[in-house]
DNA sequence: TTTTCATTTTGTCCTGGACAAAATTTGTAC
DNA sequence: GTACAAATTTTGTCCAGGACAAAATGAAAA
């Protein structure tokens, strides 16, 4: 029972987890093995962390996330952490969407309203698909590059995607029609709980007339099969973000392509397993958006009513 | 790099943990001094935690959020417990919601379309404020006792989430309004994934006149007190459901108060919390969706424009 | 070039011990 | 008897250091 929070000059190791996402077992194992962080200890020999470790750790972990490897950057200095980060941001920096200085104000000055009204303005310009093409991907990828460069918080990214989920909802809702066919079944695995692809994607096929049933994110793969043999389902579609470990997207469908009736065709699409369509017999990658409309295509022409 | 999810027939400590909010060091700390749980062991001396245990720990954890003590329950059978559940204040299950049955069949059979529909309809007849506190709040209880009863799959309840999260979001973005004051910051603790609650507070307050802003679930700490600081908020919300322990949501309340400007006030609400409020001083513990237009009232009271 | 295989890295789990905070019981004075 | 202080038990979280499978990397073969 021990109160980790308040320590006179620092965090306990809990309220560090809390804070920078990394689990206490890794924060024991880095000290153990790179020598950082180096907490102080309190009089029950119990780690204190000084808010400037917790600062640096939560560098790390964006560097971490820009696929660094923990042995090179734990234990260097602060000074050549902020040097990597400068150093590789993606190489080249792909040509920012348009208006992004204007929507990249919005996210760090929490503006939801502006950023929503942008955001729906662009939708009713373009088209849903278009919007979903041209405008949301370029953008979903340049909000998370600007996180990794430390230009938008944790907390404007978040509301990036919140103002996302509504228009994309409200757009799917107007489209209205639960119409015909194919009927498709829009989840994710266990662990995966980025949500905006399978909006994405069901924002894709709705429109074009499928009947779209999601499950949002983390059905395990037991419930996956059930809701498709159980709800008359033709397609059952996963989405993988870049973050989803590529072998546990290849097992985990081989396994559901192995239950499902061979009647329902198993979708799959994502960063996580864009490259494994080879692996994927019986499954159809999709590569992008377009692609996904003509997996519909075929679908239809394989399946005449 | 454990794979805790999907062993072929159990749960690994790791999904027990974010079932059931129960920590892996207690669970560990049970079997030895309890004897409860006992899980078996895979091939490499995991805890794999069967289904039944796992339901046996999360009506544990129930009887515990009501004050019992571990010892009188962590050992005791299934029997007992569900008779100690009985005799609890809290018991009364009964009293099915109106259309129950109708709204239970749509959600077995994953039929989305007339499930929101029937959501919907209810919203148009009730408003939206009564809408949550009479249909949306005694739904949510009994989808919940359905799930533990066996009587719905995972999937069936993620269907139901997924359309209450449709209408509710058609719903406030009907409201408009980005209107007047106090700006509302919604968001949850890291490690918190339901996004029911929030969206259910969003949707109470946004109708009063509040300006909400929602970063969705998950954001740490440090950049909850950013976005605080840096958007002008006058009020930051904090959602926990059952499964979140409640120590955690405590200390880190406790952390997140001691940080925030003084001007800033602190709201918390849901299930994880409701006991707590002796624990949290200048914490406002919002008890139930009537109690949170109690704390408007009293905000809007203190602070006369 | 791609594919396969061996090696290193890395995160999560394990055991069993410890201890402070909280809860409960016991003791004492009013 | 009731109130309050002190002693005791209960309980959750932390610790150390070891282990190992999955992932990432690098080398070799096709």
């Amino acid at each position: 029972m021990r109160n980790t929070t308040n320590q006179p000059d620092g965090f306990g190791i809990a309220a560090v987890e809390r804070d920078t996402g990394l689990p206490k077992d890794t924060l024991r194992v880095w000290e153990r093995r790179y020598g950082f962080p180096q907490p102080l200890r309190d009089a029950n020999g119990e780690r204190v962390y000084p808010a400037a470790q917790v600062d640096k750790l939560r560098l790390i972990r964006r560097l971490l996330d820009q696929g660094l490897r923990p042995s090179r950057i734990v234990a260097a200095s602060t000074e050549e952490l902020a040097q990597l980060l400068e150093a590789s941001p993606e190489a080249a920096p792909p040509a920012a969407p348009a208006g992004w200085d204007t929507l990249l104000a919005f996210m760090q000055r929490q503006d939801g309203a502006a950023l929503q009204r942008a955001l729906q303005q662009s939708l009713l310009k373009q088209g849903l698909q278009r919007f979903l093409a041209d405008t949301l991907t370029p953008l979903t990828d340049a909000v998370g590059q600007a996180w990794l460069r430390g230009e938008l918080s944790v907390a404007g990214e978040h509301l990036y995607t919140e103002q996302v989920h509504n228009v994309l909802r409200g757009a799917i809702a107007s489209h209205g029609g639960h119409g015909g066919s194919p009927s498709i079944l829009l989840t994710t695995f266990p662990n995966e709980l980025h949500s905006l692809g399978l909006l994405m994607a069901e924002a894709m096929f709705a429109p074009e007339g499928a009947r779209c049933t999601s499950l949002g994110t983390q059905t395990p793969l037991a419930d996956i099969e059930h809701a498709a043999t159980q709800g008359g389902i033709d397609v059952v579609a996963l989405s993988f973000s870049a973050a989803y470990p590529p072998r546990q997207a290849v097992e985990g469908l081989s396994t559901l392509r192995a239950r499902l009736p061979a009647g329902i065709a198993l979708w799959a699409g994502g960063q996580a397993v864009r490259e494994q369509q080879r692996k994927l017999p019986g499954i159809r990658v999709i590569a992008d958006l377009n692609d996904g409309i003509a997996a519909l295509a075929e679908w239809r022409a394989a399946h005449p009513a």
